[in-house]
DNA sequence: ATATGTTTAGTATGCC
DNA sequence: GGCATACTAAACATAT
């Protein structure tokens, strides 16, 4: 495995930017047969270069100049991704990570000139590629919104139809030395694992390696009417990707490096405006150049503290598994009220769960039934991570505030400043790590605590300490950490986990950092608490709207997708149409446990159903049972 | 009629 | 060469 990581990596072509403009400058000498169809004269390149007010010129190094546009077309002027890839960067910049044809057109225009001069057999292949890839899912159009086309949306939960036959292995290692910026091959797999998630979408390629993220923002332009909110978007998840990678990668050797590509140069897009490949470079030969962020991408440069990283994302398990302990300890009390009216939550999130559809291929579209597309709220989960300042360029992060309530994100850049000395990845301060075990640990046990026995009354501090991380997508800023730690701390003493004096147990209490100013919540001071016996209990905290609209997320999404690539370029792209689901590996790398999940993943073929969204409850998956057969 | 979809066919390139 | 992925073209089929 090792070696194949090895090889991976090493022959990755991941045309850092160095590799761009040496490939360049040498002026490819040889023929770079980068694009395989190379003869076809027609119409396309016709001009290239050229387009564009506002090309963006780069200083690769010093002495070195180059349009990036330019590079990354590899000097035909056609971009170097393949269709599928293109889409599905569309569609997953979507707002609502859905897309109707005309649209899909249209931010390809936007975003790669190259595509508003070509002639318009592009367009064919585009039209092409969805109808033919598997990953790329048509959703009818409800009756409220009439339209032209169905909406395209890409498919999370590709099925595997096709036999397991040949497990034979994706090869596609290849090309690298050769053709530096051929990613087309093997785009289309990994676009099938590409994390729908928030704003900055990211584009993982599993077989690459190659991460392509970038912004959407606005472009809500097309949202008929309902769902506009979606504060699905955390702003982190750019982070957690780039942190992810940056993990992994270190872990798997190497520094990683980052290349920005700015597909759309002039003018000013409504959606996304850069996209920024991120890639590791392999260890032994390309000394890491510095990266260059032009675009101020995460970037996150470090490549040290992966260590944040695992063991947030751990501890956001942990969390989101305590939380929905607790939750559902409470559901079972209070019976009847959980439909929390307030709640928009379900409706107000982006959408980009499809299943697929075991009838839908064929004769096209009935499935008239069910398209319940939309309203999955899938929560970029990630821990944590500041969504860190320096990068000016992502405004992201602000957008969305429209979602009602509850925005009152990550307060942690302020003072997070100030604190000690916070992970640059993380944003955490360092004051934590201490505890991070210790958390990390109290979670696991509560997850096996039978918390049917328990009273929770008492400990609202808790459950609302929860409830706000769980709102804020268990990005949680010091102050909720500490209200977390703290409430917790508080729970595990008063029912006996914990022995008051932390005496039995060798860890240490939690100690919150607490930061100057840090909400406290109130909860029962420490010797108050009572050992709560049994059940019973139905006190009213119902005002308490559970949000458990917020629960459903596409953890596994997220996860998996950042996941699979780093340390599994070349996944098992499922036989022919499935894409390299390589979650479970990934998690198990990044977790640390829940290794033996991997076998139910591969049954379960998905029961026929049409389209349908996915809500699930974080906790589940992550923690204990994950529900792999939805990335099957 | 045009836009949108689905399919089939031929070509090219890379890998084993 | 055989296999697999991509790109392009084009014939159809449907929906607006």
């Amino acid at each position: 495995m090792t070696s194949e990581l090895e090889s991976s990596l090493t022959s990755m072509d991941w045309l850092p930017q160095l590799s761009m403009r040496a490939a360049i400058q040498k002026a490819d000498a040889g023929h770079h047969h980068g694009h395989h169809h190379g003869h076809h004269h027609h119409h396309h390149h016709a001009h290239h270069h050229g387009h564009g007010p506002g090309k963006k010129i780069v200083h690769l190094d010093p002495g070195t100049t180059l349009d990036q546009e330019e590079a990354a077309q590899h000097r035909d002027g056609k971009p170097p991704y393949s269709y599928a890839s293109l889409i599905t960067f569309a569609i997953n910049g979507s707002p609502r990570k859905r897309m109707t044809l005309s649209e899909i057109y249209q931010w390809i225009c936007d975003n790669f000139p190259y595509y508003r001069e070509a002639g318009s057999g592009w367009k064919n292949s585009i039209r092409h590629n969805l109808s033919l890839n598997k990953c790329f899912l048509k959703v009818p159009r409800s009756k409220d919104d009439p339209g032209k086309g169905s909406y395209w949306a890409i498919d999370t939960n590709p099925k595997e139809d096709t036999v397991p036959s040949r497990p034979k292995k994706r090869p596609r290692s290849g090309e690298r030395a050769s053709t530096p910026y051929s990613l087309e091959s093997e785009s289309l797999r990994m676009d099938c694992i590409m994390s729908g998630g928030a704003s900055p979408t990211l584009a993982i390629n599993a077989v690459t390696n190659k991460v392509a993220l970038y912004n959407p923002e606005a472009e809500d332009s097309e949202s008929p009417g309902s769902l506009g909110g979606s504060l699905s978007n955390s702003l982190s998840e750019q982070s957690l990707a780039s942190v992810t990678l940056n993990n992994l990668n270190t872990a798997v050797s190497s520094g990683s490096n980052v290349h920005s590509y700015t597909p759309v140069s002039s003018h000013s897009e409504p959606s996304s405006q850069s996209l920024s490949l991120q890639q590791p470079t392999q260890p032994p030969p390309p000394p890491p150049p510095p990266p260059q962020p032009q675009y101020g991408l995460p970037v996150p440069e470090s490549r040290d503290k992966q260590l944040c990283f695992s063991d947030f994302e751990d501890l956001s398990a942990s969390f989101r598994s305590l939380y929905k302990c607790v939750f559902e300890q409470s559901f079972s009390q209070q019976a009847g009220l959980m439909s929390i009216p307030g709640d928009s939550s379900q409706q107000a999130r982006t959408a980009c769960s499809y299943q697929h559809s075991p009838g839908a291929g064929s004769g096209g579209g009935h499935h008239h039934h069910q398209h319940n597309h939309s309203q999955t709220s899938h929560h970029p989960h990630h821990p944590h991570l500041s969504p860190h300042s320096a990068h000016s360029q992502h405004p992201t992060h602000g957008q969305h505030q429209q979602h009602s309530g509850h925005s009152q994100q990550h307060p942690s850049l302020s003072h997070q400043s100030h604190t000690v000395q916070t992970c640059p990845t993380t944003g955490m301060s360092a004051d934590w790590y201490p505890n991070l075990d210790w958390l990390k640990e109290s979670c696991r046990i509560a997850t096996s605590y039978n918390w049917a026995d328990v009273d929770l009354s008492p400990f609202q501090g808790l459950k609302e300490s929860m409830r706000q991380a769980e709102l804020n997508n268990w990005s949680l800023d010091a102050a909720q950490m500490a209200d977390l730690c703290s409430s917790i701390n508080r729970f595990f003493t008063a029912t006996g986990v914990i022995p008051p004096q932390g005496a039995a147990h060798p860890q240490p209490q939690v100690q919150h950092p607490t930061p100057p100013g840090a909400p406290q919540h109130p909860s029962q001071p420490h010797g108050a608490l009572h050992p709560k016996p049994s059940h019973h209990s139905q006190h009213g905290q119902h005002n308490q709207h559970i949000s458990t609209g917020n629960m459903y997320m596409d953890s596994r999404q997220n996860i998996s997708s950042l996941m699979g690539p780093p340390g599994y370029p070349h996944m098992p792209p499922m036989s022919s149409t499935t894409p390299a689901m390589t979650g479970d590996s990934s998690i198990a790398l990044l977790t640390g446990h829940h290794s033996q999940l991997s076998q139910q993943q591969q049954q379960h073929s998905l029961p026929p159903g049409h389209f349908q969204v996915r809500r699930m409850l974080a906790a589940d998956d992550i923690q204990d049972d994950f529900d792999w057969d939805s990335i099957v």
